[in-house]
DNA sequence: TGATATGATTCGAG
DNA sequence: CTCGAATCATATCA
């Protein structure tokens, strides 16, 4: 009866599909951030992809259904047929018809099961953040790095700190934790790699401390 | 097209 | 909860 709620839940067994996408989106435990602007899109294919699951989900219990009214009233017809040679009692009728109910419905749970590993399947596809990353614009890695290389000793921003850099960078605070975790951990992996950039926000900040950001052309401020 | 860069997620530890 | 670490999945490069 789990299959039967999550079914309920992800809106395929929903009788219409009239408006409100519901809770579809949103039995998330954190999104961070990531979906904020732009669910239409990507939105419509995942709910072109789920209403075809639907369909076919709806068709074949249907087909079930229809087969096992069929098969009960086949067995039947032919328990009253044999009525006439023996004795066939009203339980015995009751019996076969709830054992016949019985084999149909562990069927129907199968075909629930799969359906509900087809959207689980369709909900990581489409709503995974990683399958639509997109690298951040060039002021924000410029805040960042701008923050990590001058905090090279400590490189752990508190919590105001991460609004702080968040707000400048037009990206999130989680965003802003993943990039310190991820930035600490392949700037430790191999500093080599990183001198080149550092040298660059290093002297930077060294510039851009002393006077200000008046005259300094190579601030475009604006990327993307 | 394969290699690399990069943002996001998961998992265990504290 | 945050952290490091490993890993995933996509973007970008050569």
């Amino acid at each position: 009866m789990r299959l039967d709620n999550m079914l309920l839940a992800e809106g395929v067994s929903r009788p219409e599909r009239r408006g409100r996408g519901g809770p579809v989106a949103a039995a998330n435990t954190a999104t961070p951030g990531g979906c904020s602007n732009d669910n239409s899109l990507e939105h419509s294919d995942y709910r072109a992809k789920l209403s075809q699951i639907r369909q076919i989900y709806h068709s074949e219990l249907e087909k079930y259904e229809q087969a096992c009214r069929e098969f009960t009233t086949h067995v039947t017809n032919l328990l009253r047929e044999q009525s006439r040679m023996r004795p066939v009692s009203p339980k015995e009728i009751e019996r076969m018809v709830s054992v016949i109910h019985g084999k149909f419905s562990a069927i129907q749970m199968q075909l629930k099961q799969s359906t509900c590993e087809a959207v689980m399947t369709l909900r990581s596809r489409f709503l995974d953040a990683r399958r639509k990353r997109r690298n951040f614009s060039k002021r924000a890695t410029e805040v960042l790095n701008e923050y990590f290389y001058s905090h090279l000793n400590n490189p752990y921003p508190s919590e105001e700190a991460k609004e702080r850099l968040a707000r400048k960078g037009g990206i999130t605070v989680s965003q802003v934790s993943n990039w310190f975790g991820n930035k600490r951990i392949r700037y430790k992996k191999n500093m080599g790699k990183f001198q080149e950039e550092a040298t660059i926000y290093t002297t930077k900040m060294a510039v851009g401390g002393l006077g200000s950001q008046a005259s300094c052309p190579s601030t475009p401020s604006s990327g993307e």
